[in-house]
DNA sequence: GCCGTTTTCGGCCCGACTGTTTTCAGTCG
């Protein structure tokens, strides 16, 4: 079968072409060709350590905390000091920023259609059966693969069968080629129901969730529970018999699957209790994490496995994840922190961060009440807020120019000061701090008046709209909005619906620079469909020394407690208390707030029309908002 | 394709389950 491969395939850009500095490439992007081609590489029956080496690549650029095009365009030579990229990756990595495409792709694409790759998604589908398909079948996507298995021909070739080709099929009709992530707000929610009905079963001992839901990443792709018992049938039984569960995907001794009516996949795994920590820490993961630390365990001549740590025959540590740690030289290190992005390194160093805690958070710096789109008044959300043992609590309403919230312009923001200060003198041991969610218009202009910008406790800045700007338009947009000398806090930063839409696009580093220059912090959204910052973003902006906020963005008292899913992802960006500034007491949070605005503001209080470039500017009148080198890094990988 | 207490070649993490194999390859995590 000779392929021929569509004219668009192949003509992506014209050899040579250089590309712009609008259109710089994305680490994101850089991750995505070489996951391509390993795809590609791996159905051809490439050099499976080949294939690896693009897949390591593309994870060690997709968690590089900075710009990888910046390191290709300016510092080549560096690129071979990032683990897993030696002299050919290199020269690959400037190639694709450099030009926006990859010949050695370009060239799989020739010989194989790109279309296979998502084929690699269906259950059952690997590698070898993709190949076989195309090779005796010219099956070259979803379309092609349901077709064939109408006509059962599937069926027929060697290492198939009826039984594969019905799951196919199946699989087909209910679009699993697609990828589908849950975020982990969601996800935990099924996941806290079926393990108390685990939980509840006579033969468990120790119940707990493993994988990507215990490392807390944002999103969630299947769970992970990992059990102890003596008897492992029961245990496997009574999970098979999860009402909620719609499919039995797998069932053996010690191991079973199913998928729930929800769609979320879920893998268990029953060890008995000499393992549990063996267990935990092996189906914690993450991949990358586990093959580091096995690698780690053979160099000191021991074996790692989910049974536990090996010298020889003998196992020495296994009951607990401290056990195992400590067999293999190392503190126990957070789940959050185990992607292998420098983790072992600092672990090993014995600088591990000490990561941010909810209990550590003093205030909350975003909400909304009814006078916009909230759905509490401020006094409900005041209670609640303090009930939670807060200090303050920010109301931060939105600003006029988005309609659908009934915004509050500046008689509306002065009415509700007054009443933020009559309620503020009835709390105790509590405050308001009267701000606002300032829209950013489209040419980085702010939605309030100078005045009333200035009038306010805390100004919250961020963008509803025109997310789709060019890369350098977004970039000039937010850098405008941040030269505002009366802004405080940039919210939810790229606008990004987790599933939904992907956010904008902008120089995240240059964003943050600007940021820890002028002292304005950068949130993390705990809203759970956002989540945004991303993990990545969070230790790129502590590293550039920009102060993170976790906010909730509550719309309603109960939304306060979205705090720790903020929480969560800050500590995966491996933010310290020290780095989050709501973890200060008010005196203390107010006095940088105050320290930094005041510096900032121009002597006489501006009067011009929103937006109007401003006087004065920070960059040359204002003394850093914090001192240098607080940041220090070296614990950073 | 990367990497070095195995250092320029020869390794590269480890085990369970499924389906179709009749002794194991492929897939998955």
């Amino acid at each position: 079968m000779v392929y021929q491969p569509p004219p668009e395939a192949s003509a992506a850009r014209a050899p040579g072409t250089e590309l712009t500095g609008e259109t710089r490439v994305e680490n994101a992007e850089v991750a995505r060709l070489f996951r391509e081609l390993a795809d590609l590489l791996e159905i051809e029956e490439a050099n499976p350590f080949r294939v690896r080496a693009y897949r390591t690549a593309a994870r060690t650029v997709e968690n590089h905390p900075e710009a990888i095009a910046d390191l290709a365009l300016h510092h080549p030579g560096q690129l071979t000091d990032l683990p897993g990229i030696g002299d050919d990756l290199a020269g690959k990595i400037v190639e694709i920023v450099r030009t926006g495409g990859l010949p050695a792709l370009e060239s799989a694409r020739r010989r194989l259609p790109s279309g296979l790759t998502s084929l690699l998604r269906l259950p059952g589908l690997g590698p070898r059966r993709v190949h076989a398909l195309f090779r005796e079948l010219g099956v070259q996507n979803a379309a092609a693969l349901r077709s064939a298995c109408r006509a059962g021909r599937v069926r027929e070739l060697p290492g198939f069968g009826a039984r594969l080709e019905e799951q196919i099929l199946r699989e087909l009709v209910e679009h699993r080629d697609e990828e589908r992530r849950f975020p982990r707000p969601v996800a935990a929610q099924y996941a806290d129901a079926l393990l108390e009905y685990m939980r509840a079963g006579k033969d468990v001992k120790e119940a707990e969730w493993a994988g990507s839901l215990r490392r807390r990443k944002d999103t969630v792709g299947d769970l992970d529970l990992l059990i102890t018992a003596r008897r492992a049938e029961p245990v496997t039984q009574r999970f098979l018999a999860y009402p909620e569960a719609e499919q039995v995907l797998a069932h053996g001794a010690t191991r079973a699957a199913i998928r729930l009516r929800s769609g979320l996949h879920v893998d268990l795994r029953v060890l008995e209790a000499g393992s549990y920590g063996a267990g935990l820490y092996y189906f914690t993961g993450s991949k990358a994490h586990n093959i580091a630390v096995r690698r780690l365990a053979q160099a000191h001549g021991l074996k790692l496995n989910e049974y536990g740590v090996w010298r020889g025959d003998t196992r020495i540590a296994g009951r607990t994840e401290r056990e195992v740690a400590r067999a293999l030289g190392l503190p126990l290190i957070p789940p959050e922190l185990r992607e292998d992005r420098g983790e072992i390194d600092a672990a090993l160093g014995g600088t591990l961060p000490p990561l941010v805690e909810l209990g550590d958070i003093r205030g909350d710096l975003q909400s909304h009440t009814t006078a916009s789109d909230g759905r509490d008044s401020l006094e409900t959300m005041a209670r609640a807020a303090r009930d939670l043992g807060y200090g303050y609590l920010a109301i931060t309403d939105h600003s006029p120019h988005l309609k659908v919230t009934h915004g509050l312009d500046r008689k509306g923001l002065s009415r509700q000061r007054t009443e933020i200060e009559e309620l503020n003198r009835t709390l105790h041991d509590f405050v308001l701090l009267a701000g606002s969610e300032v829209d950013i218009l489209a040419d980085g202009s702010l939605d309030l008046d100078d005045d009333t910008l200035w009038s306010l406790d805390l100004v919250v800045v961020s963008f509803h709209s025109s997310l789709t700007l060019p890369r350098r338009e977004q970039t000039r947009r937010v850098l405008r909005a941040l030269s505002h000398p009366a802004v405080d806090i940039l919210a939810h930063p790229t606008g990004r619906l987790l599933g939904r839409r992907a956010g904008a696009t902008f120089d995240f580093d240059e964003i943050a620079r600007a940021a820890a220059d002028r002292g304005i912090m950068l949130e993390v959204n705990a809203q759970p469909d956002r989540l945004d910052l991303d993990d990545i973003a969070v230790q790129a902006a502590i590293r550039h020394g920009a102060r993170i906020v976790i906010s909730t963005d509550a719309h309603d008292r109960h939304e306060l407690g979205f705090m720790r899913w903020g929480v969560d992802q800050a500590r995966r960006g491996w933010a310290t208390g020290a780095d989050v500034a709501n973890t200060r007491p008010l005196p203390e949070f107010r006095k940088s707030l105050h320290g930094a605005r005041s510096s900032r503001r121009p002597r006489r209080a501006a009067t011009a029309s929103p937006g109007t470039p401003h006087p004065g500017s920070a960059r040359t009148t204002r003394a850093p908002a914090r001192p240098p080198g607080r940041h220090a890094t070296a614990r950073r990988p």
